[in-house]
RNA sequence: GGGGGCGUAGUUCAGUUGGUUUAGAACGCCGGCCUGUCACGCCGGAGGUCGCGAGUUCGAGCCUCGUCGUCCCCGCCA
């Protein structure tokens, strides 16, 4: 094999038209003609069209028509730019071709499962079962477009790296094998076998081990690092998953803004997209209000607005229950949408399957008409109520606004935001080009979760300035805010952070707070409350999902496209089959005995 | 853990109310023809445990039950 010799499909121009080159790579496609063939050979830059002819080189020609998909070859010829007829304006490199004179098959390759050619995927026509593709990563990901996805992820990682050591961010590795730690997502158990009956866990974040880097004075700590919980997948969830983790010392809450976005302005850039700066910043709360999720998607307007003062004296009965039994009621406006929606889809689709689905009773609905409304129960509003609910609701002739009403007024914010969402993406609302980032910040510190007090984001969270409550105090506790902030891009949660405790005073008695006694602090984070002692300084941070991040800028569907090796829904690896089954032996080792399991009894 | 969808050729799918002998299509694959294709074209061919098991029926790809796999929603994910 004569590496030094071997060049890149994107790397031949027409300007190398007359050049000898050496290429190898895969067989994409070929179409033989007879007495002409052509073949396209891949790399993982792009493909080059090879012509044999049998008139030029028969033994090449008779060579190259054993070739079959996916045969590994090296070949040798000259650059050719095509005649004028023949060039393909749809390729790079349709306008060259390579005279092959000599051919080698390095390999030859069974029939694949799939097709592997970039002209599946054309019109993003590829559709094989994911599991399929799982099984056969390795030929999944030769596929140009995942080969693209991996190697744009790199770049995207070498963006943050240079952009976070410019900044003086010192890369720090944190250990795999770590401590369970009680709070938050289970953890993946590693047995350990000197140290009988004893377990490691994988770290759900590196959190303590950044803030002991802080008391080390490293100052600023940056780690592109795996991170594991062991909970049900969803589509965008894998059990293992990659996170930028950042913390540093002597900063407050305007120093994160000022490092991240222009580090999220200059990723996206890459891929030629500009992001407005600065960041909006949303306080929880209003984001709870008017979005209905603590995770708005700013794509599109539709805020939500309360009409319970609008309505107070309402003669229609069910809103007129909710409100005295202190509910809400909340609309949104489907701008312009009146013609698109029929009475049908909202009164049988909607309010009938839709939103029950999302947890609410029904919804009302009203088109606004020549200045009125128009509805199924329009009759039961005054015409100053309805004057007032489009003053309300900003009504425009051809709107439709959807209401929901509750008793409890937390379940409408969710609901409608959830609808808000629906009606957005069904009636094509949002602009899939757009990029809309916002901080969402002032988080509560506590809510209430079985009847116990337990932390929104985590334990070593500072509360808002100021003296904090005892941990009899439930009611001020639960109005407590936070010094958090997650970032929240076109809807989806990215990364989230905070300024840390650096007071042990104040940490301890936030364990209170959650109700851990002594002992148990103790066992729990004895080190790290230690630590806190020997002059920790001021400090915080946050963590970014990369695997989110990276496929939001690609602009793919989910982050399994930008993952080498994910795992499927059910956790399981068709490629490896893991998880599977230990020997006896490994198991002695590990003093574990397997307890059978229970077969339900039917 | 709860609810739902799907499982038919290598792949993606169709298959009517359960009805005949040989379960179809497209792509892929194999063979033949073809000198400018690039979604090449034309001709021919191979390829099926209808996920698995039981049941109902004269008869099951289709109905019922179970089971396995997978995907989606909820719970869960500090």
């Amino acid at each position: 094999m004569d590496w030094k010799t071997r060049q890149y499909c994107e790397s031949i121009t027409i300007k190398n038209s007359g050049d000898a080159v050496h290429l190898c790579g895969w067989v994409d496609t070929i179409r033989d003609h007879g007495q002409l063939l052509f073949i396209h050979i891949r790399d993982r830059s792009g493909v080059l069209q090879l012509v044999f002819d049998p008139t030029v080189n028969q033994d090449v020609y008779d060579a190259a028509s054993r070739l079959r998909s996916e045969d590994v070859i090296s070949i040798v010829g000259t650059v050719l730019e095509r005649s004028d007829e023949a060039k393909n304006p749809n390729i790079v490199s349709g306008d060259i071709e390579i005279q092959v004179n000599q051919v080698d098959c390095l390999n030859k390759s069974e029939t694949p499962p799939f097709v592997v050619s970039e002209k599946a995927d054309q019109d993003g026509a590829f559709n094989v079962d994911e599991d399929l593709r799982l099984k056969y990563r390795y030929l999944d990901l030769r596929r140009p477009q995942m080969n693209i996805n991996l190697i744009q992820r790199a770049k995207l990682l070498q963006i943050v790296r240079r952009y976070l050591d410019k900044q003086g961010f010192i890369d720090v590795e944190t250990p795999m094998l770590t401590k369970s730690t009680p709070e938050g997502a289970r953890d993946y158990l590693v047995p350990s076998r000197v140290h009988e009956h004893q377990f490691y866990a994988l770290p759900q974040s590196p959190q303590l081990f950044k803030q002991l880097l802080m008391m080390s004075g490293l100052d600023r700590y940056y780690q592109v690092v795996k991170c594991f919980r062991d909970e049900d997948l969803r589509p965008n969830r894998q059990p293992e998953f990659t996170q930028l983790d950042i913390e540093a010392a002597f900063i407050d809450e305007s120093y994160i803004y000022s490092l991240i976005e222009p580090l999220i302005v200059e990723l996206y850039a890459h891929v030629g997209v500009t992001v407005p700066t600065p960041f909006p910043h949303i306080p929880y709360e209003t984001a709870m209000n008017e979005y209905g999720s603590d995770r708005p998607d700013l794509r599109f307007e539709m805020k939500m607005v309360d009409v319970s003062s609008v309505l107070t004296n309402v003669q229609y009965r069910i809103f007129n229950q909710i409100l005295a039994s202190g509910g809400k009621i909340k609309g949104i406006n489907v701008k312009g949408q009146a013609e698109k929606l029929s009475k049908s889809f909202l009164q049988d689709e909607l309010a009938k399957k839709v939103v029950p689905q999302f947890g609410g009773k029904g919804v009302s609905w009203m088109k606004v008409i020549d200045g009125k409304l128009e509805s199924n129960i329009v009759q039961f509003f005054s015409d100053e109520e309805q004057a007032a609910l489009i003053s309300a609701l900003n009504g425009e002739n051809g709107d439709v606004f959807l209401l929901i009403a509750d008793t409890n007024p937390d379940l409408v914010n969710e609901i409608l935001g959830k609808l808000r969402l629906f009606m957005a993406q069904r009636q094509g609302l949002i602009d899939e080009t757009a990029v809309a980032p916002c901080w969402v910040t002032e988080f509560p510190m506590y809510e209430l979760k079985d009847g116990r007090l337990s932390s929104v984001h985590h334990p070593f969270t500072q509360p808002e300035e100021g003296e904090l409550p005892g941990p009899d105090d439930r009611e001020q506790l639960i109005k407590l805010l936070s010094r958090s902030y997650d970032l929240v891009i076109n809807g989806e949660e990215l990364g989230g952070g905070s300024i840390r405790n650096h007071d042990p005073k104040r940490q301890e008695m936030i364990f209170r707070h959650l109700d851990l006694s002594e002992s148990e602090i103790e066992a729990k984070f004895g080190f790290f409350v230690n630590a806190l002692q020997y002059g920790a300084p001021p400090h915080g941070g946050i963590a970014l999902g990369v695997d989110r991040l990276v496929s939001m800028i690609l602009g793919r569907e989910s982050i399994r496209e930008v993952i080498a090796f994910p795992k499927n829904r059910t956790a399981f690896c068709p490629l490896t089959q893991a998880p599977g089954p230990v020997s006896e032996a490994q198991l002695e080792d590990l003093h574990l005995r397997l307890k059978p399991i229970p077969v339900p009894s039917t």
